[in-house]
DNA sequence: CTGAAAGCGCTTACAG
DNA sequence: CTGAAAGCGCTTACAG
């Protein structure tokens, strides 16, 4: 005999009385309530997790899926250790307790997300790094497992999401290297089928007509979001006819391998060819020249996150009357010395 | 009505049958499998995780614990997602999930850790981040899970880790200064209380000691494992009455930090200060003069600590016949340009 | 080869 | 305020 079975007996009560006063329910006598939280300290009891999901319906776990091989603009270091922290410090309001799903490389996600669904493991699911097409939100609205996405997609219809604000710093970036005189911008991107290379592209193209300036492909360098992706991104910009005076990076690791393409070359970042990365991020600080890019609050945006899923999951949702809701995530511009030059002065 | 009681009602037979064809069992006609199989897919079935763990005393889950706000050695970016991929194909062999439990903040991770094992979400452990004097381990022992430490400790006795090759990594870095030229060298390293700052300084002196180089404590420059730590330690490098000619870093990353403050003073990296990190990090490749450091798979690492905790469990034991085991985990030195320079040519 | 039944550890109406 | 009992969804001896 283990468990509440074991408890109760040693308490030589029964074993609903028990979990009555372990769970905070009224019509416990607070007498008998005090005995029991102290036999259960005291016996390092812990309601085993199973036959709770099992009786109630519910795991109090929120699972947040990881693909550690997908290139985003999160697949920096910190990014979701730093998001974590919001989303736990919601969480625990709730006694629920976050877990992340990495998907292995060699499984579809969307295999994948099907089985941790369907199997019932957590209660609800946050999911990121989108595609355009993602199947993987048609099969959470038609489950109907609450959910929220990190990342838009034209799949799914109405569904709750938060993005990061790639409009606002696409233009932005432009507005800000156009008001330097700047009129030959490229810019370094993922391909279109990651949905974020798709709108950050697509704000760059728009922000640039706005200056009546001319949207040219051939100044749209499309490399991998890493360093390498970077350096290789330094190499076809040097190849170019018409050289750029200035570029933007969708993913702020890659002005490592630009700078160092470009030194190579003896092309002087930030002096010869104006920079502007993207999230701000601890190393980019000791770049030189330090990198002009956007500030945001990892802290905050998993605090986002958290609330927008709570208030789909009914259990919760009258402690966030706001509802579900779709947020763009602002960026704040961190100007370096990458594109401290001006062209017109 | 649903579940697996819905699925048998809808091919007409009994819910154990389907159950046992599912589960792969033998004793089960091949046709009366086929059609389960085929009804399953076709109507998304797979088996409630809750019921099956009640059932069965096993959640075919294996944690492995995080601590976001610990700094570690790993506490790199890649670190984790790097060592998942192998411990995923190793665990995907026994179709066991891994789930990554990231311990709050402002929670105990003793406590944290605790209420999971309590909790029973999972099967067995991973932790890593272990310190000098780690509770958690005597806890693991206690509670008799399954488990390996990423890291030693000198708490829990006789127990499963593995880690890094922190003696080879200080002994190959002084040997190699040494034969360059080197008499006084530093080392930036985090507080003793973390184990491998204890292991790594300690390895540190008696390598110099063995080339009859006397240990100078204030050579030790305590500092986070950070690029502001790599900062800071610059700082203070710059401010010693005597001068060295060389330093390691215990964490790669205060590269970066260290060279900014360096340049500042007017100090080259690599030519007035030699410079040995110690994980390969991506990063590094890009700095200038590119870090000589040291390589290790971090995927292979996770194939290890998944294969020693298999070994520790009754029911995947006998695939791992080499048992439970200590194992200290190699890393092949690179050489990069930041300590090209000899003093004695 | 298949079915009927027990029981994993809990929580929660229900009765008293 | 407390106890006895049902039942969450499964798997697995057991009987046939």
């Amino acid at each position: 005999m283990k468990g509440i079975r074991q408890l109760a007996k040693h308490l030589d009560i029964s074993i609903g009385t028990v979990s009555r006063a372990l769970n905070g329910k009224p019509d416990v006598n607070e007498e008998t309530r005090k005995r029991v939280l102290a036999a259960a300290e005291e016996l390092g009891y812990v309601a085993n997790q199973s036959g709770r999901s099992l009786r109630q319906g519910t795991t109090n776990a929120i699972g947040l899926m990881i693909e550690s091989s997908k290139e985003t603009v999160e697949n920096s270091d910190d990014f979701f250790l730093g998001v974590t922290g919001g989303l736990q410090s919601v969480l625990a309001r709730h006694k629920l307790d976050l877990v992340m799903l990495p998907c292995p490389n060699d499984e579809d996600p969307y295999e994948y997300l099907k089985r941790m669904v369907a199997r019932r493991v957590v209660d609800a699911m946050i999911i990121s790094a989108t595609q355009r097409i993602d199947k993987r939100i048609d099969l959470l609205v038609k489950a109907k497992i609450p959910f929220v996405s990190l990342g838009r997609s034209s799949s799914g219809g109405n569904y709750p999401w938060i993005d990061l604000d790639f409009e606002g710093v696409a233009t932005s970036a432009v507005d800000r290297l156009v008001a330097k005189g700047h009129r030959k911008i490229a810019i370094a991107a993922p391909s279109n089928d990651i949905n974020l290379g798709y709108i950050f592209v697509d704000s760059y193209r728009r922000a640039l007509e706005r200056h009546g300036i001319k949207y040219d492909p051939n100044l749209v360098i499309r490399v991998k979001s890493s360093e390498q992706g970077g350096y290789q991104a330094g190499h076809e910009l040097l190849l170019l006819d018409s050289k750029p005076t200035a570029i933007i990076l969708i993913y702020e690791l890659m002005a490592f391998g630009l700078y160092r393409r470009l030194v190579e070359a003896g092309v002087i970042p930030g002096r010869n060819l104006a920079i502007i990365g993207f999230r701000e991020e601890p190393r980019g600080r000791f770049l030189q020249p330090s990198l002009t890019c956007f500030r945001m609050s990892l802290r905050d945006l998993g605090v986002e996150l958290a609330e927008t899923l709570l208030a789909t999951m009914p259990a919760y949702a009258e402690s966030y009357p706001e509802g579900a809701r779709n947020t763009i995530w602002p960026l704040e511009l961190v100007p370096g010395e990458s594109d401290a030059f001006s062209l017109t002065s």
